[in-house]
RNA sequence: GGAGGGGUACCGAAGCGGUCAAACGGGGCAGACUGUAAAUCUGUUGGCGCAGCCUUCGUAGGUUCGAAUCCUACCCCCUCCA
C-alpha cells in the first residue's frame, strides 16, 4: 500500500491547485484510520452532447481515486444544467428544457463510463433534491451568500465592469453546486480551477450544515488544438472522444509545441519523469518536436481506444503526412450510374458530392485555388469535365481524401 | 415608469439614398514555406454550371426611378435616472 504522501502526490499530479492546502492529506490519513473511503464528487451538467478533452480532464482525476480505492460520487446536474454555470461566461447561458437534459446525461454517463467503473460509482440527479425542496429552503440556502463575495468572482466583476448583465438566476449557480456537495456529504470535489468558487461555496454550505467541508482539487483549464482558446466546442478547437482514433492522433499533431507539456500531463499517464526527459530532449535538439508529438498523440489514443489503434493511426499519419502517399482507407464516393455523362463529370459537382464542400461555390473556390486533385493531378480550372474511372482517388486539401466507386 | 443608445455576413466593426454582396480586423478555408508546430507571405470567405443572374443588412409594411441607408408599426437588446 502506498503510503500517504505517496498518495497525495500521486493524486497532486497535474493539479493547478488544491485547497485548503495540506488538507486533502489530513483527509486521507482521517479516511484511512476510520477504514473508510474518500467520497470524492465530480458534477457534469449535461448541457451538450460530446465530450471533449477538456471535460474529461476532471474524469481522469476522478479515475484515478477511484483505482485508489476511494469512492467516485458523480453528480448529473439536472436541474443546475437549466441554470447554466455563468462561470467564465461573458453572457448568459441559453437555458435548456429538462428534457433536452435528460436526453444529453445518457450520452454523457455513456461516454464517461469509458473512463470510469460504473460498478464503482455512484450516480446521482441532484434533481433528486432540489425538486423537492420549498421556497423556505431556497430562501435559506440563499441565506449562504453575500452580494458582495459573489462580486468578487472574476466573471461577474468583469461583467459589472463593463456594464453586461447578470441574471439573478446565475448568482444562484454557486448555492446549489454547493449545496450538491454538501448532499453527497463529500469530501473531495474536483474540478477546473474556473470551479474554485463554487467548490468553495461548497465548503460554505457544509460548515453551515455542520460538516466537515470538502478539499478542492482543480486542475488547470485546457487549451484547445488552437492553442489560444480555452477548449470548447462552440470554438471547434477540440478532441472529443468520439473522434475516431486517426483524427484524435491527426488533431494532436495539430496542437501547437507550447502545449505539449498541458497534454501530456493532462491528459496521459506517463509518469512525469518520463514527460520531462521527452520535453528536454525536445529542448536540447535531440528529439525532433514532431516525434515528441507522435508519442504524445499515440499516448492519447492508446488511452481512449488502445495500442494496436494508436499504432495504426501513427502509421497513416507517417504515410500520408509526412511521405505523401495515399491513406490506405479512405471514405467512398458513391457515384450512381447516370451521375456521369460520356464517363465525365464536372469537377465542382464531384467536389459537393464527395462532402467536400457545402456549396458550388465554395468547390468552385477550392478549385480555383489548386486544392482539389484527381488521381494526385492538380485540377484548377472550374469548368473542367473529368474523366471518371472506378477506384479514381478524390483529394481536397491535405487532409481529404476519397475513392470514386461507379455504381 | 422617464430619458437616451443600438440590432449589418461566423465574430467584432464601418457604411447612413445610387459607384454595396457591403470597408477594415479577427476567425475559417486554400496555396507557399514546414514538422497537419509557431512565425511569415498570398489568395479566398452569400447562392446559382458564376464575364451574367438571384436572395441578404432585427421583422412587416411604405416613400423613391433606386433603400443597409428615409418614413411607419412591431420585436429584441443595452445604458442612465427612478
Amino acid at each position: 500500500m502506498l503510503s500517504v504522501e505517496e498518495e497525495v502526490e500521486l493524486l497532486s499530479r497535474g493539479c493547478e491547485e488544491i485547497f485548503p492546502e495540506g488538507e486533502l492529506e489530513e483527509k486521507i490519513r482521517k479516511a484511512r484510520k476510520e477504514n473508510r473511503p474518500l467520497r470524492v464528487k465530480l458534477g457534469i451538467d449535461p448541457t451538450a452532447t460530446d465530450l471533449h478533452l477538456g471535460h474529461l480532464i476532471p474524469v481522469l482525476k476522478l479515475r484515478q481515486f477511484q483505482e485508489l480505492g476511494h469512492q467516485a460520487v458523480l453528480i448529473i446536474g439536472d436541474y443546475t444544467a437549466m441554470v447554466g454555470d455563468p462561470t467564465g461566461r461573458n453572457k448568459e447561458r441559453p437555458q435548456l428544457t429538462h428534457e433536452d437534459v435528460l436526453a444529453n446525461a445518457e450520452t454523457y454517463t455513456e461516454q464517461v463510463f469509458k473512463i470510469l467503473d460504473p460498478e464503482k460509482t455512484e450516480v446521482v440527479y441532484n434533481g433528486s433534491w432540489f425538486s423537492k425542496m420549498t421556497f423556505t429552503d431556497v430562501i435559506k440556502l440563499l441565506s449562504n451568500m453575500t452580494l458582495a463575495r459573489m462580486l468578487e468572482r472574476e466573471d461577474f466583476a468583469n461583467r459589472m465592469r463593463s456594464q453586461l448583465p447578470i441574471s439573478l438566476h446565475e448568482l444562484v449557480y454557486p448555492l446549489m453546486q454547493g449545496y450538491d456537495s454538501a448532499m453527497v456529504r463529500a469530501d473531495v470535489e474536483l474540478g477546473g480551477i474556473d470551479q474554485k468558487f463554487n467548490i468553495l461555496a461548497g465548503r460554505d454550505i457544509q460548515r453551515e450544515m455542520g460538516m466537515e467541508p470538502q478539499v478542492g482539487v482543480c486542475n488547470p483549464i485546457l487549451l484547445g488544438t488552437d492553442g489560444t482558446e480555452k477548449m470548447s466546442k462552440s470554438l471547434g478547437n477540440t478532441i472529443a472522444l468520439t473522434d475516431p482514433p486517426h483524427e484524435m492522433f491527426g488533431k494532436t499533431m495539430s496542437i501547437p509545441d507550447s502545449l505539449m507539456r498541458m497534454y501530456f500531463e493532462q491528459i496521459t499517464d506517463l509518469p512525469l519523469s518520463e514527460i520531462d526527459a521527452i520535453l528536454s530532449a525536445v529542448d536540447d535538439g535531440s528529439l525532433h518536436p514532431r516525434d515528441a508529438k507522435r508519442k504524445l498523440a499515440k499516448a492519447i489514443v492508446a488511452r481512449f481506444y488502445d495500442e494496436a489503434a494508436a499504432e495504426e493511426a501513427d502509421e497513416q499519419f507517417m504515410k500520408v503526412f509526412t511521405r505523401k502517399e495515399l491513406p490506405d482507407e479512405m471514405p467512398e464516393i458513391l457515384l450512381p450510374a447516370g451521375t456521369l455523362t460520356d464517363g465525365k463529370m464536372w469537377i465542382v459537382k464531384l467536389v459537393t458530392t464527395a462532402g467536400f464542400a457545402s456549396s458550388n461555390g465554395e468547390a468552385r473556390r477550392l478549385v480555383e485555388q489548386g486544392g482539389v486533385r484527381l488521381d494526385s493531378r492538380v485540377i484548377d480550372d472550374p469548368d473542367s469535365e473529368c474523366e471518371l474511372t472506378d477506384g479514381m482517388v478524390l483529394q481536397v486539401g491535405k487532409r481529404r481524401f476519397g475513392r470514386i466507386r461507379l455504381q
